[in-house]
DNA sequence: GCCAACGTTGGC
DNA sequence: GCCAACGTTGGC
């Protein structure tokens, strides 16, 4: 077995806030959708049961991680490729040649208050996060040991009342 | 609302 | 295979 990775997934609140994941079934959700091949070979290749993530708001107000997520399903298919009704069908997928791919995620924790991107920003030992990347559009990018470390330190320490 | 950055498409 | 045109993302 792998040891545990790490990663930032992009939403917009509109679309899907954190709010909707904790309100689903087990807060449980297919992350389907993504229609990017290196957001899609993460998915299907490098996402393991039990991998951290953590779950961002963009184009929102605030613009902050809302939370903790984890895998708790690794990749299979998108079907809503193949789904004529779904806004994410796409004709160049099929049964037998499925072009996408999805992971399934688990809240794990709702951050008592969010960690706004400004915050990330003004952290030392963030400066090479994806997200804070001039350009960066990847809605699933791989995070650091390192950066996990110090953001759910962040977390916890607000949680602390302090 | 603006626009830079990026990914994809398609003509050649 | 190149690259211009286009559509989308997403911070500001």
């Amino acid at each position: 077995m792998g040891a545990q990775k790490f990663w930032l997934i992009k939403s917009e609140p509109n679309s899907y806030s954190f709010r909707d994941l904790l309100d689903e079934t087990d807060q449980t959700a297919e992350w389907d959708g993504v229609r990017n091949y290196q957001a899609r070979n993460f998915m299907r290749d490098d996402m393991k049961i039990g991998d951290g993530i953590l779950f961002y708001h963009s184009s929102s107000d605030p613009l902050a991680i809302m939370g903790l997520a984890k895998v708790v399903r690794e990749g299979y298919p998108d079907f809503t490729a193949l789904d004529l009704n779904s806004i994410h069908y796409d004709a160049k997928s099929t049964e037998d040649n499925p072009i996408w791919y999805m992971v399934d995620i688990k809240a794990e924790k709702e951050f008592e208050e969010p960690i706004t991107r400004d915050e990330l920003k003004n952290t030392t030992g963030l400066e090479d996060m994806m997200l804070l990347q001039r350009g960066s559009r990847l809605s699933i990018q791989p995070v650091s040991l390192l950066q996990w470390q110090i953001i759910t330190n962040i977390a916890a320490n607000k949680g602390s009342g302090k």
